[in-house]
DNA sequence: TTGTGGGCCGAATGCCGACAA
DNA sequence: TTGTCGGCATTCGGCCCACAA
């Protein structure tokens, strides 16, 4: 219970309250980070970059704060590890407790091929899908690929006209959801109807997110969700993960060599745990600019990668973090894409001189295939968006939300908006971009149609900004009421448009 | 912008985030925090209750603290007085910025009848309607009370068949609300239609929350809402009013003699700032058991005041805050009731032999009589609720939410629930209870009516309850997953009733 | 004076196969 | 193989008055 003693050296920073531990299925809170996370195990040795911690911060308006030091590069031992869940977003994260460890450096650390950590190996009887229009609208239900619904659902009686069963799955929080599972159409498809709607209310999906079904050894059906929203930034991060009283202690537990807590998003962009072997492969790597690399972890589909070309090697703060490895290689990407982050780690690139790509190939080939087998084919734009996402992108520097800044420092995935409430309707250039109070939905596009309800008055969203005289200046943003809502008719939206509700 | 140094000794501590800053209508601020609150001013002088502070961790499971001694009183001076309102839930609260001040024990302070405070004043144009169930529902709009419709807003063109026009109103947070107000119907009355919907939703309003209409002086339209759900911990209190850090760097403060930040919920149940005067006056009185009181603070309607006996007075924690007057009376409530808390401070009861009563009477009869006439009628039960709300009462001594524990130590009033996702149901002896996972929404009750989507399968949640196994042991507790949730069909709720989706 | 319910209509939801990419 | 659409039945939202407390 409570008290009135206060012990002011007490270790209870970054210690996530009781209340949102979970411990979901391991196989499933993994295959919800993605498969090219490896997540660092007990005992493992990382490199802690609280640089790259501090960038969760970016969307607050702490006071800044100054006076102590610490090094740029921080070697730790893991001591332990916790999967979690977000409650409300169904965002997995891990909470990881480090310790320093300054003799680290110091030491040989064997240098086999996964450095001691996890082996990301493959997830059996695990299809995950990104969610179409028809998929989130409310005139349908999920149309379920076949294959997956072959290798991940109990098999129905095709004997039958219209062979149904219920399916129960349960999500990273141990909820049951129950759906109705059908065989029928013409062609015949299975498909997931009664009970979807619901679960795609209430986990606020939108078209572009994905949805990941996982029949585990034990026979029990799980799901879980990777949102197409990856900003680096989540709510999750930055009310929970980061704030200054955990930093300030982490200052002091480095300093004093005790252990202290951080919870790091595998999906999130900031990668500032870093497994102490590829920390140290990739700073011995002399780089130079005009050599060209491959990302890492940057797609999920490895047909094909994203290349570019060192520009230059700078540190990104030298006054504060002199000596900083962190994203301290400047590059232009191959495709010409102005919105992609400027700036990598070393040990974010595969550099075609450090490592020769077909010893890369010959070890992910065989993941790649398994892959594309099990319908993994997020992130990939459809092909008339093509055109439209370049401009896209180049609208999207910041977006003012609630007098916070939201970075985007990964690729965008444009994704229609439903329930959309208090929102910040803000034409960027030639593209209005509304943004909820949440952060957790946003859209951007022309919109088809406005209509009032009330009156009926019909305008489109362009007439709506020439009226509200917004697209003088791009910078300028208006607010949409709680009671002006995006409508909930999901079956009018299209990606690249929406429908409001004057 | 960010950057690597810190300052251990910044005082950043309580500093409500500029993005929650508003500077809601004063008046409408007031009107909010309910008739009986005054506000401490800047310059006055106050009492600080830690333990009443840290009673807001109740529903926390933060590490246990211990080392810093605080004293139980800590005499402060009022330096700033912040009013805001939360985003989320409309809650009012007030950031004071304190200073200790050691020297005003023994100072003598001027003790006029309200110790320089802030006078509650009549708000005039101003009325307070607890919502309906017709009020909530889906099927209708709002009834406005004649008198209220006729002193608040614009008037209507009444020799017009249907008179009607647009309102405009502004909530706490200066957002604009349009409401259309029609006089129609047979007989004629005054209704909120086109508009009101949205507001309810919004705002998550159900029956039993009263909303709040004041046209000021520059005849602006505001309003806003009083929640019935008076639970003392809300989640606003324990997540931003106070954390462990804020805490620390209170003790931190007070020994230093420097500024410190709380924040102070009004309609919460822990009043820690008490102004000096009033704790001056009570520890002066000599209580012993025996002694009759009425409770302050505790109703609006003040023709039923609550009546009680002293039963004992004894320190609640001896060993942290020895010398406490915290709660260090015990007594029992007239009314039998045993729900009621039996703890309460001298300075939260009237003696009735340290103030005469009729002097009290009549110092605040005509507000009383003002109040009547501006529809202040919350908190009254209806005839028909009497016999069962005694039940009720019985039934709350705790409820176990995610693990939390939610301590009633205020009036709870029955409310239908709608909307409702992730709650618990937990039977309590006769009367199960639902609690929404957001702690913002709870029902309780014998149901009326389950639907089951799907099979419409209807039974009761009496007979719920049986098949689950529930009614032998009232302690355990049923989850209603995300999918199993309370439905949106608001016209069939009644209070004391619900209906649930299956 | 005002809370509730029924009537009524249009909008939204949700299950279905057709069709085509 | 599967995304989207039109068809259609049902439910829900929301404005109206009648009736009664």
């Amino acid at each position: 219970m409570m008290c009135g003693l206060i012990d002011l050296n007490s270790d209870d920073s970054g210690e996530v309250p009781a209340s949102s531990y979970v411990s979901p299925s391991l196989e499933l809170w993994h295959a919800c980070a993605g498969p090219q996370f490896s997540l660092p195990k007990k005992g493992n040795s990382v490199v802690y970059l609280p640089q790259g911690h501090l960038d969760l911060r970016r969307s607050h308006d702490f006071p800044s704060i100054s006076g102590v030091h610490l090094a740029p590069h921080v070697f730790c031992r893991v001591v332990d590890v916790k999967l979690l869940a977000e409650q409300g977003t169904d965002e997995v994260f891990a909470q990881m407790s480090l310790v320093a460890d300054t003799e680290m450096k110091l030491r040989e650390v064997e240098l086999d091929d996964n450095g001691g950590f996890d082996v990301k190996q493959f997830t059996p009887h695990m299809f995950c899908k990104t969610l179409t229009a028809s998929d989130t609208s409310t005139h349908g239900g999920f149309s379920v690929p076949r294959r997956a619904a072959e290798d991940c659902f109990p098999p129905l009686d095709y004997k039958q006209q219209r062979p149904s069963q219920e399916l129960v799955a349960e999500d990273l929080h141990g909820n049951v959801w129950r759906f109705r599972h059908i065989y029928r159409g013409q062609p015949r498809r299975h498909l997931l109807t009664t009970g979807w709607s619901g679960f795609v209310n209430s986990k606020k999906l939108v078209a572009g997110d994905a949805v990941l079904f996982l029949r585990g050894e034990d026979n029990v059906l799980r799901l879980g969700i990777r949102r197409a929203s990856c900003f680096g930034v989540t709510s999750a991060d930055s009310s929970k993960l980061l704030n200054d009283f955990s930093f300030v202690s982490v200052v002091k537990s480095v300093s004093q060599k005790t252990v202290f807590n951080v919870c790091f998003n595998p999906r999130g962009g900031s990668r500032f745990i870093v497994p102490y072997h590829e920390f140290v492969r990739s700073v011995s790597i002399k780089f130079s600019p005009g050599m060209r690399f491959n990302l890492r972890f940057e797609t999920e589909d490895t047909t094909e990668r994203f290349t570019g070309i060192i520009t230059g090697i700078s540190e990104i703060d030298p006054v504060n973090w002199p000596g900083s490895k962190w994203r301290c290689l400047m590059v232009r990407s191959d495709g010409g894409d102005v919105t992609r982050q400027n700036r990598v780690s070393p040990w974010e690139i595969e550099g075609c001189n450090s490592i020769s790509s077909s010893g890369f190939d010959s070890i992910f080939s065989p993941v790649t295939k398994r892959i594309k087998t099990n319908f993994r084919s997020e992130f990939q734009l459809p092909e008339d968006w093509a055109g439209r996402s370049l401009d896209f992108k180049k609208s999207l520097g910041f977006q003012v939300l609630q007098g916070q800044e939201i970075v985007c420092n990964n690729f965008m995935q444009p994704t229609p908006v439903m329930h959309l409430q208090n929102a910040i309707l803000q034409p960027a250039y030639s593209h209005p971009i509304i943004v909820a109070n949440d952060s957790r939905y946003r859209a951007f596009g022309e919109g088809y149609l406005v209509q009032n309800n009330g009156h009926k008055k019909h305008e489109t969203i362009s007439d709506l900004l020439k009226e509200k005289s917004l697209y003088s200046n791009p910078k300028q943003s208006t607010h949409i009421g709680p009671q002006e809502s995006v409508s909930t008719c999901r079956s009018n939206c299209r990606l690249f448009g929406f429908t409001l509700q004057f």
